[in-house]
DNA sequence: GTCTATAGCTAGATAGAC
DNA sequence: GTCTATCTAGCTATAGAC
């Protein structure tokens, strides 16, 4: 038969669990192909250039999963203490409650990782303006806004690395209940 | 000749040089051989169990150098607001401004990264702890002193994360000058 | 669009001479 | 303690049938 195995978003999805599981260098044609059960060819039918066009699709997969969890709960309407909290607890669902590690880490790694290097910026690019707007419509500066926002990422980065580090995602949990507070002073 | 080519801190600096530009996963016994000097086989005689026993020993390394540049000054004397000032500027040097990735994400990522967990678990603890000794000199209450604690190592790992993404070390170099006033309070 | 088969290479690791 | 030479396994990637 010609037709999909999975659909093509499913196969991001099944990608996207082993990156974070194996990081980028670590995750194996063999590996993939098992997680997708698609063989090497398939895999590289729809991704020409290989894991390196795997990666950018698992990117790409991140980026439209932060806009439903992160994102708009952010623009939404609501107080802003409330859209903060819902910004929390998509934070929470996008990095598994801890247990994942933040795609710099998984991406941004070693020369290999130089060329996710601009995806990865304008992710907190967007991440960091969708904040300080929020902060901003408080009644806050733009630029202390700005830096609030980038203490938050900061933050939330720096749990997840400790959070690993430390074989315990205590602090990930604590620094996300925190957020609202610490951006609103 | 018998005798070693260079003194093995040497090796295990130089070794440092290329996980810390690779990653674990993504340094290759080429480049460790090319960096060092020495042939696989040499390498195989200094570290009998390969990239494993190489990595341990550049983790090690990076403890022996963070007791003089951030342990010693937190330790030793003079007002806690100094201390904590050589601190952050050990954290720089340790950190090589900011362009150095922190190690948990060099050692600590995919399933190769487990074994070397338990490493880094001890060193936080130390660093956690040394912070938290200082802050309670000057009278604060040792819970709060090692939440603080915690959040420094947070926000230093944080900004090398959101350096690294951002491509510049501005976030990196901002909280650390930041730092004492933030444990302080 | 998926498969089997395999090319071609580089990885980590070892043997044994000096 | 270092070297040259080499092994095996795994890697990424490709060819071509269905």
């Amino acid at each position: 038969m010609a037709h999909p195995a999975l659909a093509k978003e499913e196969v991001v999805a099944r990608l996207m669990k082993v990156f974070r599981r194996e990081g980028y260098e670590g995750a194996s044609l063999s590996r993939l192909s098992e997680a997708t059960g698609l063989g090497r060819s398939s895999l590289y039918h729809h991704f020409p250039r290989g894991k390196e066009d795997m990666a950018a699709a698992v990117l790409d997969l991140a980026r439209a999963r932060l806009g439903p969890l992160v994102l708009e709960p952010l623009a939404g309407p609501g107080p802003v203490r409330a859209r903060l909290e819902a910004m929390a607890r998509g934070y929470a669902e996008f990095y598994e409650e801890g247990h994942a590690s933040c795609l710099t880490e998984l991406f941004g790694i070693g020369t290999a990782g130089e060329q996710f290097i601009p995806r990865l910026t304008q992710s907190s690019d967007h991440l960091i303006g969708a904040i300080a707007t929020a902060l901003v419509e408080t009644g806050m500066a733009e630029p202390r806004a700005r830096q609030r926002a980038e203490d938050a990422l900061i933050a939330i980065q720096g749990a997840l690395v400790l959070s690993r580090a430390r074989n315990t995602t205590a602090p990930f949990h604590r620094i996300l209940a925190e957020l609202p507070d610490r951006l609103l002073g």
